[in-house]
DNA sequence: GCGGATACCTGAAACGATTCAGATTTTGCT
DNA sequence: AGCAAAATCTGAATCGTTTCAGGTATCCGC
């Protein structure tokens, strides 16, 4: 104790405008000195607010890179904030809601990240409805205004298409994430625009989802490799998928980069390595998870979700000859 | 409320001995029928128990299979218990020590993980002298009893020459981890006893760690691949390790499988389809997550550390002719 | 020198749980 | 019937914080 009563110090402690600025020097000097920390569960029952976010993780996600790359982010940034990071898992095959409606329901963080949104969220709408803050990796199709932070995935299949077109390139296969995902379907749709622009020919895929267990990529790519269909280039929404589409094509006996072109997206930089003829557009996962974390924090404070919609261009990548342009 | 006082009901709530089975039974009626959930402020301020565990994350790291195989398998796991997985990261490049004086200074949690365990870890010293419960992937060398869950990497390294040998190689090179780390130490002492036991030549590798920055494995390898030193055979103490050796290799224009063969380590299924003559074996971090969040709250009840300990044994990978013949 | 504003400080209640130290009722035994 | 023991219940204190509702000087103007 300095001698004073509780209530001035922890008066002189948040700044309060009737404590004589002395007595707040004098205040935050000795709790500096005995290293004083407000006890979070004190804090907690008292003003109800816990400090925390929760990152809602789906078990069955073996993105191997999105999911580091968002807790990587998230927990970086909030480092610098009073908020802890909480992982809160589910792999019920049916109820995604139960991991926010637990959240909500025992008041256990302040705010929720989701990832993986589908363009009607019953997640983002069951968060909003109850009035817990929320930012979401993807966007949705809602009309609700949220923040949110996501890669441009029109602007992707867009470009990858650019690409494919700008090596000659006509029957186009696009290597879909489930469909029910908001940003399988913005690459879908950048896909047909882009293939209409160019006057392409689509080769459908069946099936084609990335992370759908019963789906084999390699060997359906395999199949039309062999087939009347044959497509020579190929648009992967995910990483993964560019190495499976690389094992289907090379497994008909092709050679990526010449038989055929695949515009594959990556996080961490290996698929140049894997086939140094794949062309790859980068997503930074780890920068998405900081925006968030940002987006969140402020959205707690009291911010408007339209200022916390971040929306990330891709970046076509350095052709072998550019670079060799650049480089002369 | 049933009508009974407040100490009836926790006492009913926590199965305690002086409260009649019938009373109890009323109770616990209610509870579920209001959805009554002890609210964790409350339960944390009184008791001190915080139902937290806090896993200690490295930024720096960037290997994108340990971090999500550990976060999955903990949180996973912790699911089904009263604890919540907290992530709590630090990227100080001097003071590993941070996060958990952290941990340990506020309360913030009533045990914790550690990952990338060092022989005489600073970390491991501390939590150990304050008292904290906690469990580490990775061994230690200190001579105190904690609970781990390990890959056997020595195993693993006499394993990977094992294979290298049986296909005839003679000149093999190790590619290890920072050497600080103590599964790098395993590794290597793993490796040098088979490299005696068979009686085959080591090729050094100058600085060949993996996740060092400053250290570029791929050029280390293309370098050596030319010198009159030349490596027949190489053991990778991690995934992305293989990746790098692979290109090294290609850009002297040799051939993975046929002029030098590589063995490394996956969690994830992608080496195989990277390049189908790498040898590969299995290491599941998810498991180990798994394990940890197991060792780490019967800790916390109580368990001897001895009876927590757990190696994880590699498994040799199915050879090409041993799969035809399995398969005749 | 007096009333009232201003500046600065503080006691006590409250958040939701657990638990100590009884209190009351019932039971068992003679 | 009487009394101790056993069975069952409960009031009140406590954890650490915030905040309501005041309390006490000090200052100012006239």
């Amino acid at each position: 104790m300095t001698g004073l009563g509780v209530t001035t110090v922890s008066r002189a402690l948040s700044d309060a405008p009737d404590i004589a600025e002395a007595t707040k020097e004098r205040v935050r000097l000795v709790a500096k000195q005995i290293g004083y920390r407000p006890n979070r569960a004190g804090v907690r029952l008292r003003t109800g607010k816990t400090n925390v976010i929760s990152l809602i993780l789906d078990l069955r996600d073996e993105a191997f890179d999105l999911t580091p790359g968002l807790v990587f982010g998230l927990s970086e940034t909030l480092a610098d904030t009073p908020y802890h990071l909480i992982v809160t898992p589910y792999d019920t095959e049916g109820d995604a809601l139960a991991p926010v409606r637990y959240v909500v329901e025992t008041g256990s963080a302040d705010g929720v990240i989701l990832s993986r949104t589908e363009p009607d969220d019953a997640r983002v709408r069951y968060l909003h409805e109850h009035g817990m803050p929320f930012a979401t990796h993807g966007r949705t199709d809602m009309g609700i205004d949220h923040p949110y932070c996501d890669f441009d995935n029109e602007a992707y299949a867009r470009l990858a298409v650019d690409l494919l077109a700008a090596r000659g390139r006509q029957r186009l296969a696009l290597i879909g994430a489930p469909p029910q995902l908001m940003f399988a379907r913005h690459t879908s749709v950048g896909f047909e625009q882009a293939l209409e622009q160019y006057d392409l020919m689509e080769i459908p895929v069946h099936g084609a989802t990335i992370d759908s267990q019963s789906f084999d990529i390699e060997t359906e790519v395999f199949r039309l490799m062999r087939s009347r269909y044959r497509p020579d280039g190929f648009v992967c929404s995910a990483p993964t998928a560019a190495i499976a589409v690389t094992a289907g094509i090379e497994r008909a006996g092709l050679i990526v980069g010449e038989d055929v072109d695949i515009v594959g997206k990556q996080s961490f930089d290996f698929l140049k390595k894997f086939r140094p003829g794949i062309l790859v557009i980068n997503e930074d996962f780890r920068s998405a998870g900081r925006t968030l974390a940002d987006a969140i924090t402020r959205t707690i404070a009291g911010t408007s979700p339209l200022s916390l919609q971040t929306l990330e261009v891709p970046v076509a990548p350095l052709m072998a000859d550019e670079s060799q342009q650049a480089a002369v």
